[in-house]
Order: C-alpha cells, then structure tokens, then sequence
DNA sequence: TTCTTATATGCAAAGGGTTGCAATAACTTT
DNA sequence: AAAGTTATTGCAACCCTTTGCATATAAGAA
C-alpha cells in the first residue's frame, strides 16, 4: 500500500511543487476512511488556513486524478466523491429512487474490460464506476 | 417507432399539460439527427419564442427522462446530450486524451446487466453509458 | 364560454465546478 | 545566501444546471 510519503516523492520527481496547500488536500484524502468530497476537504483545510480558495482543491483534485493518486466517482445529483486509488477500486450502484448506494466488486467489470480492449482496442478507466438504476427494494 | 404523437399521448394521458414550450422542445429533440444539448435546444426554441428560458429547457428533459422518452448521457466535461429513447440506445467510449467519442454496441453491456440483476437484484438503467479511457489511438 | 385550480413558466438567485490573470512562493542556479 | 524562473495560488468572473417563488395558463368543471 501507497503511503503519502510515496505519494510526494511522485510529485516531486515529476517536477510538481509541495506547497502546504497541497500537502493539506493530500492530507485530508489520506485520512478519511470514506470517499470525501470536495467540499469536505475545502472545509478541513481552511479551517487551519484562511485564506485557502476552494479553486486550489478542485485543481489538486485534478492533478492528484491525473497521476493515477485518487479516484473520481461520481455518483449522479451533483456529488462526486474522491478515494485514494491505494485504498482499493470498487464500484457503486445508486438506486435513484431511494438515493442509496450500494457497494459492487471490481470483478464484476472484467468481463466488460476484456471486450472493450480486445473488440475496441480502449483502455477503459474503470477504477471507480457508478451505475444507475432501482434496487431491490423500490422494485417493489 | 414511436412518434411525436405518442409521446404527447403519453403525456396527457399522465396528467401533464402540452403546453407550447414543451411542444417545442420535444420538436427540437425528435428532429435531430445527433445528441442534442440542452443549450442547442435552448437556442432553437428562443428563436421563435423570445420569452423561453433555459430553466424549461433543463424540466422539460427532467421530465421527459424520468417518463424514459428520452435518455440522459454525460460525455464529461460538462457535456451532457440528450437523444429520443426510441431511437435505439448504444453506449459511448470516451477517450479522455483526445476526446474521441466512439459509439458501442448496445449488447456488449448484456453480460453486466444480468449479474446486476442475479446478484444483486439490481435493475440497472443502461440506456446511454459513456465510459472513459484511452482510445486505440493514443495508447502510442 | 366562463370559471376554477393545480401545473408549468419566467425570472432571479444560488450551487458546484472551471478558468484567466496577476501576484506569490517553491525550487534551481549562481 | 540571494536572485531568477516558473509552477501554483487567490481572486473574481464565468459556465452549466437547479431551485424558490410569484405569475401565467392548460385543461376540466360548470
């Protein structure tokens, strides 16, 4: 498992500054043990730093997806969510009904994965999907 | 296929009322050929109706998505478009370098639906999918 | 045709996210 | 240790979409 002194030496080496407004978002991700959302890390960071602007998260949000460090996932309604790629890919089912979210395996896309590279030569990015559609209660 | 004119019975037969915006925005979805953005609906319809506002635009497909006359997919970067329901679904594969857009067989999700409904006795809506990743062409 | 009333609309404000730009500051070089 | 370079930040404005509310209007009743 990737730990955040890794983490940093992987934007170092790729020419990326630590400023401590990075090392705060990074820090915040890190110690959530669900997926969190921007606004959740905005609101932890400028607690202790004033003059942090929510622009700064979404951009290391952006960066940090870009390098393959969290994940995106966004589960409909406006809410996208973040998880540090190392915590482990799982995928998601939203009832759109109820709103409830249930948690899928990643094996449950492999066969998915396997013709979208063989049939279409694509490299889906399927770290963290969200499917829509009626759970088992609301079908009635 | 089903016609315009079903689809304001379905409407009216539902309590809704066919009101002339509606009217129009229907017209603008049924008459294009591709998938259409709310925007693009948007600026045909005020072009005859100066008074219309985007915000009918954006309930009327709320509407006409939740009744299922017309699906809802989101391409990312805030692109999301919009196609008649009966004029067959399939699926997009978007490659996040380029931006290409490449159209999938409705079929290739078959598998995937039906362990979503075994396993999980989950009724996924897998009408219109877009899934990220990099195409053929930019995997060098 | 007129009256009734709940639905639908226009408008304005707000929410979540992005972007251009000038100022700041992390890292490099000397 | 100081200066130079360029990535990064804060800010403000903007984009796309949603929402609350008062007004207007489609459709049913009289």
């Amino acid at each position: 498992m990737e730990k955040t002194g890794d983490i940093i030496d992987r934007l170092t080496e790729q020419g990326y500054r630590l400023t401590p407004q990075r090392m705060m978002v990074l820090a915040a991700i890190e110690k959530s043990d669900h997926h969190i959302s921007a606004e959740e890390i905005y609101a932890q960071v400028v607690a202790k730093y004033p003059y942090f602007n929510i622009s700064t998260v979404y951009r290391t949000l952006e960066l940090l997806h870009r390098l393959g460090l969290v994940t995106e996932t966004d589960l409909g309604g406006g809410r996208v969510r973040y998880h540090p790629a190392d915590k482990g890919h799982h995928h998601h089912l939203v009832c759109q009904e109820c709103g409830k979210v249930i948690d899928l395996d990643e094996s449950v896309l492999d066969h998915l994965k396997l013709v979208l590279r063989k049939d279409y030569k694509f490299d889906p990015d399927t770290r963290h999907l969200a499917f829509f559609g009626r759970c088992a209660d609301c079908r009635e």
